[in-house]
DNA sequence: CGGTTTTCCTGACCAAAGTCAGGGAAATGG
DNA sequence: CCATTTCCCTGACTTTGGTCAGGAAAACCG
């Protein structure tokens, strides 16, 4: 990235901290703490965990307890033991509760109303533009990949969702027993790898890597999350795995896709995958890919 | 504005406040106190007074104080007396106080880097090509207008940059002594108003409007800072002018311009001015306008 | 020249934000 | 069923950020 790049994305850093950060937070907290105020908001309609609540705010457990704490004795939240598990416990609004976070929810309106008033009509319209592409590709750019284990909750997770979209999205429904599924040790080390997206800890995407000795590298399960699309996350799941394949000496990446799938044939045309003639008996498939890896993962960013 | 634009803000305030404000307070502040670390930054190459220190971080005069002399026993700044005025402190950077500042300079770049290290080229060009428009747009929003007497020492900075512009641009250079200039009693009430501009508190631009009795109101030296073009303060200040022309109960608005200020001629033609011939005898003018004002102040949002 | 204003500094004070060590109850795992 | 771990709460503590009232020195103004 160059050096203007950089400036740019600096000079942003800056005007927007002063400009949106710190209102922010005096907006938010007029009456109370700015803590207290981001923490009734994490809450929510629906309660949170103490446990959730920690890690998205990222604060100390015994702080955080004692801003519960707080709250509780303003009346603004309740706090209950899990039926399931008695030690974490439930944060739930009140009636207050929701009453004081309707108030910071009109704050914020009115914040976001106060950046917008001394422009025109015109300014507003591109300034609103530019707003949600930044929020989109920082969004995007804050979505972590990382190999864990088929078995892991967030791997099962994933694959659920893929293969209850595969029954909705392929015309003839989509029954595992009839397909090729690699099982879970084809998709772990030394055998093959496994690749989940996370955005805030949720998982939002996963794909998995088989590495056959002797035999070429195999892209299996690539799924995002419908909410998650649009990112640019299936294009970076394959840079990945072809960084990886590459990394395990592989040279040659495979890969067999459903015609209901159009937007990932697109896909893959777009990061120069070829169509080839079949090269498995996948009932499911009506495409196979395939991309020579010689110097791969330079192709693009 | 609608709703769904107020929702875009809100997500880009969320989103930002959490991945750049958040980060940048904590890139900044690794080893000393955010307070220090911005205030240090603030001081700059050139030094600053304390005056202007405060200002621009909008902090207590205490406050300020005791962080200036925590920076000086580390070494990092001295203070001296201004030699015009020894009430005012000067602060200046020493070459341990330029190092550290170095260090948060490059600290700076690196958070602008992690924004964009996981996005691919084409992401990272629109990334950055989205936020140079917001931060333009946002910076538009943060520009003040207010009305002030023409004698006010930033209405004069404004007025004296104006006239020098158009010496350097007029092909017949410009003489004040030969145009109709109006007096400052011209421009103050209850005979008219002089608007200025600031950003950050500096004076960026300026605009008078005559408002003689039983005569068409009539703008007078608009000007806008080279390096504050392009942000749309010559519709803003066009618009001001208008409502205030109409709040005084005037149902015309007149100017006259040079045609080498080409872009202002454009401006006014897509505000809605109409060009008329010539009201008055002001040698400099090659272009007369007029603005109807029955429901002025609404053509544009 | 004498009163007023400006500029910065000082000391006293405060709330908010955050850290750390430990502890009790519930769950987990051999 | 016992040791270990997980989850959270508590109390004691520190740092940071910030306010306020006043005060000394310099500059300004009539």
């Amino acid at each position: 990235m160059g050096a203007e790049q950089i400036n740019t994305v600096r000079r942003f850093n800056r005007t927007v901290s002063a400009r949106v950060g710190v209102l922010h937070d005096h907006f938010l907290g007029r009456d109370r703490p700015v803590g207290e105020a981001r923490l009734l908001w994490e809450v929510g309609e629906h309660g949170q965990t103490v446990r959730q609540l920690r890690e998205r705010l990222g604060l100390d457990s015994g702080y955080i307890s004692r801003l519960l704490r707080s709250l509780e004795s303003d009346g603004l939240v309740t706090m209950e033991p899990q039926p399931g598990d008695k030690r974490v416990r439930s944060v739930l609004l009140t009636d207050a509760g929701r009453t004081e976070r309707a108030v910071l929810d009109r704050r914020s309106d009115e914040l976001a109303g106060s950046l917008l008033a001394p422009l025109n009509t015109a300014q507003r319209a591109r300034l609103v533009a530019a707003m949600a592409e930044v929020d989109r590709l920082l969004t995007a750019a804050t979505v972590t990949m990382e190999a864990v284990d088929p078995r892991h909750p967030d791997a099962e997770h994933c694959l659920r969702s893929y293969f209850t979209e595969l029954q909705e999205r392929f015309e003839t429904g989509f029954d595992p027993a009839l397909s090729l599924l690699p099982d879970a040790g084809e998709l772990r080390p030394p055998r093959g790898l496994f690749l989940v997206a996370r955005l805030h800890g949720e998982p939002i995407g996963c794909a998995g890597l088989k590495l056959p000795p002797g035999a070429p590298a195999e892209i299996k399960r690539m799924w995002v999350a419908p909410h998650a699309r649009r990112l640019g996350l299936g294009r970076r799941f394959l840079t990945e795995l072809e960084e990886r394949a590459v990394g395990h000496g592989r040279d040659l990446l495979r890969l067999d896709t459903n015609k209901a799938l159009a937007p990932a044939v697109g896909l893959y045309r777009s990061c120069g995958f070829e169509e080839v003639p079949a090269f498995n008996d996948e009932p499911y498939a009506h495409h196979w890919f395939e991309k020579r890896l010689n110097r791969g993962g330079e192709w693009q960013g």
